[in-house]
DNA sequence: GTAACTGCAAAATATTTGCATCCTT
DNA sequence: AAGGATGCAAATATTTTGCAGTTAC
């Protein structure tokens, strides 16, 4: 699928914003926070323009939110469709490098099972791995 | 251990918004954020303060950071001691509560391990689960 | 042509820093 | 007494909102 495929099946109008934040995501090495993409797009779009369509893409389910213990908030491509799009992060295991600071979406991973105390139901769940990545190593 | 002797064997100094800071978290259902003590506080401390108690707090090990998807730190009492002092959170599992927003820390319960790709090596680990919890259900 | 998207301005919110004063030990 | 903690003021950073003009379809 292309690029503009990907932006137009999820039910987005084809915006040049759109298509180059979306770029910036696929040649990215791992999840990007709002400073990034403003910085890598380099004035060419508003702040509010970048704001606006990351969380459009959250809502269609092309990216996703990344938990994180700091206050900016982390975005990454769901390779495969996000679950159910614009609701958490379904299931997904994301590895942060302690080295380049990368965060990357370990998709081919599934969040293990675990057992909650007595009256505590599961919906979802998602996970943090913290370590050195095969680039660093 | 009282709530005096916790703070002193810190290495932190015993004074009224350390003590009253840690009474919220003792008294609370579950994590709480910046906004959350100083709503609690009611003008007692001064909002900087507030901001400073917490910093301290982390870095001496008595509270840790909790992984949001949003852009409000979460911060939680480590009913042991966190493991290493201002450091990120060491294997904890949190649940946050669909129903009422609560987050708490399940602390019996240890991140189970997961497989990490070719080149990647492992260091720390945290998870958050989605539910109802026993008080909502 | 119309609905949706963008940029600009401004408001609202969140966090950090410097400094003088006060408190704990 | 000395070092650390606090409060205040202000700077900085982050996110949201309203609106008018522009663009995609």
């Amino acid at each position: 699928m292309t690029k503009e495929e990907l932006i137009k099946n999820h039910g987005m109008s084809l915006t040049e914003s759109r298509l180059s934040i979306l770029e910036m995501f696929l040649d990215a090495p791992g999840a990007l926070t709002h400073a990034d993409v403003e910085k890598a797009s380099e004035e060419r779009f508003d702040r509010v323009t970048i704001y606006r369509t990351l969380q459009t893409f959250v809502d269609k389910g092309i990216i996703h939110q990344v938990p994180t213990t700091n206050n900016s908030i982390l975005y990454a491509l769901c390779h495969r469709d996000c679950a159910l799009a614009g609701n958490q992060d379904d299931n997904h295991v994301h590895f942060i490098c302690n080295n380049c600071g990368n965060t990357s979406c370990l998709d081919g991973i599934t969040v293990p099972m675990v057992k909650l105390p007595e009256g505590f139901s599961f919906a979802s769940a998602s996970m943090n791995v913290n370590g050195i990545c095969a680039a660093c190593k």
